[in-house]
Order: structure tokens, then C-alpha cells, then sequence
DNA sequence: ATCCCGTTGG
DNA sequence: CCAACCGGAT
């Protein structure tokens, strides 16, 4: 009888608001795309400040290359990337996707080249590579309109009421690609935003709704005060 | 549902 | 001090 009422979440005006309040963050903070492949991995349930030490540790040792990261020992490798945490299962990780470049494509421009239909499921296949990372290359590496998802995005959109805290990774994409133009630069920016607001103000604990520029758009938002 | 794991922010 | 961290595999 009573037909839920299909939920319409204004996802431009969400990310024109924060576009304003953060400015563009210009991401993937990374010298080359294999850094910003390799942070991809590295950054699997950690913060980039400890990614950014290992980032650091892998070009101190020449090992930000394909071919040394080919060579390297995975002890060896182990070692350089241990402030990112899980550094036994990363160096595994990024030893199969090493070989999955030069053993599938020669180089890494050419995977990148690749047809994306080919290419997201061949790197899900990938040990190592799930949905987020995957995407994570194809929009910051390959520069292909896909929209990233991780927990910081779940959070702040199950807050906001669009979603159920536990949305699948794949409905929450297809919510912003059907709300949104097929744009990487657009994608590129939404996620890296949305990253910043759940950072600093959309905290699992404490969050600091009053001063959130989504307050007045915000379900929990609403709730501690008049938003504006 | 559990394991992987060092580092930092509240 | 202890959650949480730009997840993924088993």
C-alpha cells in the first residue's frame, strides 16, 4: 500500500557542496601509475600516512619499477613496505600483480590500455585485487569513468540516509553511475572528496556534525541541530 | 566470521 | 590506551 517512496538522492548538489568546502583534491597523490597502483594495494585497509613511509622506502631502493619489483625477494619486499601493515600478504600481492602486468601485458601502459570489460575482470582476478583496488586503477591509473567505493563512502552515505549500512560494494556504485555523466575527472574527484569528508569530519566515532557542509542534507545530521 | 599488522589519532 | 585505518582472502 504504503509505496516506499523511491529514494532520489541529489548526488550532484552533495558534491558540488563539498567540491566547494574542500576544493579539488587533484588525486592520486602518486609520481608515476605504478606508485599509484602500487599505493593502491598498499592502502587496503590502512592509512596513507603509513602507505606514504612504505612509498618512500620502495623508491629509496629503486624498487618503484616493474622489473625490480619483479627481482626484488618477497622477504626482501616484505621488509621495505612493512610500516603499511599486513606487509607478509602486500608483498605477496604485489608480487602477483607485478607478474600479472609483465606476464599478460609486457608493461603496465599497456594493461592500462586495455579494454575495460577485459581489463576490471582480469584484475579481479588478480590475488590480492578486489572490487575497491580494481577500480582504484582503472579510474586514477586507467583513467576510466568507474566510481570507486570504500568504507569511508558507505559510512557517509548510509549517515546521510541514501543507502543501508550494508550496501553492497557493486549497488552503491551503480546508485552514483546512474545519478551521475560517465566522467572520470568527475568520479576521480567525488571519491577523493568524499575521502576528505570522512576523514575529518564523518569519523566513525565523534563525527563533527556541526561543522559538516552536508549537515543540512544529512539524516544523523539533522537530528544534532538545525542545519543551515 | 576470522585473519592479516604497523602506526596514529582521539 | 585502543580503535581505526582509502580491503581482500579463506
Amino acid at each position: 500500500m504504503t509505496q516506499k517512496k523511491p529514494l532520489n538522492p541529489d548526488v550532484r548538489s552533495v558534491y558540488d557542496r563539498l567540491l566547494a568546502h574542500f576544493g579539488p583534491q587533484k588525486w592520486w597523490p602518486a609520481d608515476s601509475l605504478l606508485e599509484m597502483c602500487v599505493g593502491a594495494i598498499l592502502t587496503q585497509n590502512t592509512s596513507w600516512s603509513n602507505v606514504d613511509k612504505a612509498l618512500h622506502q620502495l623508491k629509496e631502493h629503486g624498487c618503484l619499477t616493474l622489473l625490480a619489483l619483479a627481482a626484488i625477494d618477497e622477504q626482501e619486499l616484505a621488509r621495505l613496505i612493512r610500516s603499511s601493515g599486513y606487509f607478509n600478504l602486500k608483498a605477496r600481492r604485489l608480487k602477483a600483480f607485478v607478474r600479472f602486468v609483465i606476464d599478460g601485458y609486457g608493461d603496465l601502459a599497456t594493461m592500462l590500455a586495455s579494454p575495460f570489460t577485459r581489463l576490471r575482470p582480469a584484475l579481479l582476478a588478480v590475488y590480492g585485487i578486489g572490487p575497491e583496488t580494481a577500480d582504484s586503477i582503472l579510474l586514477y591509473a586507467a583513467h576510466q569513468p568507474v566510481f570507486v567505493i570504500d568504507a569511508y563512502t558507505t559510512r557517509i552515505t548510509s549517515r546521510i540516509g541514501w543507502v543501508e549500512a550494508q550496501v553492497r560494494y557493486d549497488d552503491l556504485q551503480v546508485l552514483f553511475m546512474n545519478h551521475l555523466p560517465a566522467e572520470a575527472p568527475l568520479f576521480n574527484e567525488y571519491h577523493a572528496l568524499w575521502v576528505m569528508l570522512g576523514k575529518d569530519y564523518c569519523r566513525p566515532r565523534a563525527p563533527r556534525c556541526g561543522l559538516c557542509p552536508l549537515k543540512s542534507v544529512c539524516a544523523e545530521g539533522r537530528r544534532s541541530g538545525a542545519g543551515a
